[in-house]
DNA sequence: GCGTTTACTGTAAGCGCTTTCAAACCGAAA
DNA sequence: TTTCGGTTTGAAAGCGCTTACAGTAAACGC
């Protein structure tokens, strides 16, 4: 028999199989878009959980082009896939709370559930990891004044940054100052434009948290060419570590993500949900603080 | 009629739909696995080439994990997908053979067709990238003794690399030295061995070419733990030009390769090729000389 | 030896769609 | 009114697989 099938090499049409069994043995990523550093690492984790476990991947960017005709195509969905990982905000409200009605199984990754529904998530320890960046910029480095570059406004991510940040001062009995907030994006050219707005208001800062390494890189661009040596005049730490991290100039203080194994215990609960319903509602990963010299250390 | 459909939401089911017309609407792209700088790019350049064409991307990794039962597993295919984007030797030759003899749309990427199949490839202008550069290491800079670390054995790009290398060295009565070839790898750990098994030799070094960024990231670590100055002691410079690379210290000399464009383009081919039929047989796309410190240059 | 359970094999239905083909329909020309 | 071309509509077949079920054969206990 299996020689048979050995030698005739037949193998079994998906397609056939998936309409008989009502299953398609894939597993579905949604994305905004793949740009940036940090797609690389979380797409390596989750190719390798989807691969480990026996699934396919199937990747869907929702992002709209330029005049696209199309309008938003849920292209990922119950009929192509066994599960979805939902990236942030790649998929709205509505058919998030679809699915869920659907009981379909989704997991999300950096996002939290929407009320009421239940979902579970994947994240990183952000609020404490910004806690400990702070403070030890307090606490060791003396720096009072700290400014936050935000991220994108509604990311989560950087918004418990922030609160990890807001918690630190407040620890420390500094005042919460509105002028050294200053909003950004997740991309260098973002953390460029947001250290310059910061420059213009004149206000005295000691160290910059950027919600991210990306944008860091454009504070560090942005603050040499307004002629400012980091850390010397003024330092910068970052959050993620990214693979540039350390080669920057200076070398980047950063809270290190480990975005590669989010992205692999993502896939983890999802194909918990799918094989027997079950899945942790939150995983936070735990992240760690990198000491390098941007943010004055030797 | 259309206003049911939209009350009813219903959207078809596309393994039925699949089974049906016998097409999957679905791109297949198989890679060895999704490590270093470079898939970045090339996915992003991928993925918006079959969102625009209005396919799926199907991602496939053949990497053998740590003592996995499962024999070499040819997950996309004819079945699940209407073409094939392979990336270098992620597929060996017999099963190139056996899509081919099926008449199923492949394309390549950076790596050339085996002999007598006939399968239309993209990939960079490495040669003269290559050229250029060396040139003008030779010219400008005024390097005779110029070592190329190459990368993984059997690789196109890092072999033609070296013929423009040796085409170079030649066009300036340049020997060629066997004793100024090292092999590496594209990434930085390979990187760093082998400049590390270059200096053992002892031979006068003026500059290093290794094959790609990621092992020149590696060759700017090696250097600096040997207690080399560069580019004073020695000029180091790269091939592709990731986004590391200006960041770098000293930021690093190198040929920028379209990356991004040429996922994006091997689409393209692809697409054509499933829906009319024909490709270009060889898209080579252009390189640039990309001039920083790490060659000597100011 | 017979009745009963267990195992195996083969058959048919059906998954949700496309496609083909035939039948029905409609308007225009004879 | 009849006839013909063209269009619309409906029904049926089939894509390649799974699965449930019936049917047959084999094994078992009394």
């Amino acid at each position: 028999m299996w020689a048979v099938i050995e030698a005739l090499n037949y193998s079994p049409h998906p397609a056939a199989r998936g309409l008989a069994t009502r299953r398609t043995n894939t597993l579905g990523l949604v994305l905004r878009d793949i740009s940036g550093e940090f797609f690389g690492p979380m797409l390596r984790g989750i190719e390798a959980g989807t691969r480990e476990n026996g699934f396919d991947l199937l990747i869907h960017c929702t992002n709209r082009f330029e005049g696209d005709a199309t309008p938003a195509q849920y292209a990922l969905s119950e009929h192509n896939s066994d599960g979805l990982l939902v990236f942030t905000d790649s998929l709205d409200e509505a058919e998030l709370r679809r699915l869920y009605r659907a009981q379909f199984p989704v997991v999300l990754l950096h996002r939290s559930s929407p009320p009421g529904l239940n979902i579970p998530c994947v994240s990183f320890e952000n609020k404490s990891g910004a806690r400990k960046l702070i403070d030890y910029l307090i606490e060791v480095r003396g720096y009072r004044r700290i400014a936050f570059l935000a991220g994108p406004e509604g990311t989560e991510d950087s918004y418990w940054r922030e609160m990890g940040y807001r918690e630190a001062l407040a620890a420390h009995g500094i005042a919460f100052d509105p002028t050294l907030i200053e909003v950004g994006g997740f991309d260098e050219i973002q953390g460029k434009m947001g250290v310059k707005r910061l420059l213009e208001r004149e206000t005295a800062v000691d160290a910059i948290f950027a919600a991210d390494d990306d944008s860091a890189i454009g504070v560090l661009e942005g603050l040499r060419e307004a002629g400012l040596r980091v850390p010397e005049d003024i330092a910068v730490v970052g959050f993620d570590d990214i693979r540039l991290s350390k080669h920057l100039t200076p070398p980047l203080t950063t809270v290190r993500a480990p975005i590669e194994t989010a992205g692999r215990e993502a896939v983890r609960q999802l194909v918990n949900l799918v094989r027997s319903g079950t899945a942790e509602r939150l995983v936070l990963l735990p992240t760690e603080l990198v000491i390098r010299h941007s943010c004055g250390a030797p």
